[in-house]
DNA sequence: TAGATTGTTAATCGATTAACAATC
DNA sequence: TAGATTGTTAATCGATTAACAATC
């Protein structure tokens, strides 16, 4: 039985920011048929110190065995449990440029549950063309669509200039997360969660760091 | 003159992540037509407190002016050049799927200085096809292409099985940084510096996200 | 059992915020 | 000048690491 979880601790961010490197690295194990891990093995490929690995998981629950370590397939499974893995999500997608078709076509997103029901565009040439196994519909129907096939999650892959509008619609459609990749800071209505991909935001710190780089040598 | 600067404090990882954010907002008030901003204001604007503002500006000198606050097109200036966008950063790509297609098209990157010279696919179905005004050329052909053009980056979008390689060749033809976006732990070889996009990872979040909401209802 | 390794507590380190003297 | 707001110091808060008793 887990200590911290009676008491209610809340998790930290920066922890909940490394489950899905757990879950990542603890896959790559599971193919590579290893059995058990300690967490100063598992620590060392993530390059963090084991105290921080326990530490991490001690949140959770306990899931090793004094003297012996974490079995791959346990740990694995817990940290799908946590991340919430063993339930399907339902999503649309607002904007079918590459980023919008990426994800309909990236394997590794259904495969953790990812459902895409929708795709919408407002570019003519782009509405009715087909997407993985989906027709792109008129983003002008995307209110209707909700109301009749509701959603657990939005994803805002448009130009910045349309996605505080979408996320509004979306939100009043009643999605409870956003994921979004316009380089904005959207505005919620009520609870909803937002979770942001700014890509340009990346590669300005890649930028920064190459500089650093540079001045040091 | 700052003081922070002579004294060579390190700038901590958290302001430096927060540099493009900052970017990103006097962007969009310069476009507005915003002459003058104080912290309070700012911080506002990007739901962080003006404490950490001023805070995160002294690490690199004094922008603003007492009893006034900030001229918006000089702190504007100011950041720009901190991070380096004055340069021409030059790069290949490597992976011609749709996120490798996102990153040619999407504008923005080439206004913030990234110039895109090669593009590269392993599958025959990609090789020869025209992405924006390049050609996507034959992953086998990269490291005499850069031999030839050397560049500062190297843009991995390719599935994560063919990562590592990719990378390696990247390396060892002189990229000084890896933009990598498949979910894999780059390893390094020399002092290159890789900035990582997982989209996976945040889709996890954001999963996480939403079930501990739930959990509150 | 003896050795290994967890889970957890306490110490350290880093990041954020509050407060205010300096100054425009 | 008087009011406003910066830049900076010190206090607080949160995250990481070290250390070790518990225990398999």
């Amino acid at each position: 039985m887990s200590a911290k979880t009676d008491k209610m601790v809340t998790v930290p961010k920066a922890v909940i920011n490394r489950l899905p490197m757990y879950h990542r690295f603890l896959y790559q194990l599971l193919l590579e048929g290893k059995e058990k891990i300690s967490s100063q093995e598992l620590s060392q490929l993530m390059r963090i110190t084991s105290s921080q690995l326990r530490q991490d998981l001690s949140y959770f629950g306990e899931f090793g065995q004094q003297g012996y370590g974490y079995r791959v397939e346990t740990l694995y499974q817990a940290i799908s449990g946590i991340l919430g893995l063993e339930k399907q999500y339902t999503a649309v997608i607002v904007g079918a440029g590459n980023i919008g078709r990426a994800i309909v076509n990236y394997p590794g997103f259904s495969r953790r549950g990812l459902k895409i029901t929708g795709i919408f565009d407002n570019n003519p040439k782009n509405i009715g063309s087909q997407v993985g196994n989906l027709t792109v519909m008129d983003v002008e129907h995307l209110a209707d669509f909700l109301k009749k096939y509701p959603v657990q999650i939005g994803i805002v892959s448009t130009p910045v200039q349309a996605a505080q509008k979408v996320a509004y619609i979306l939100m009043k459609s009643g999605v409870r997360g956003i994921w979004n990749f316009a380089p904005i800071m959207l505005e919620k209505n009520g609870d909803v969660v937002v979770e942001d991909i700014h890509l340009g935001d990346s590669l300005l710190t890649l930028f920064y760091r190459l500089n650093e780089k540079e001045g040091k040598n």
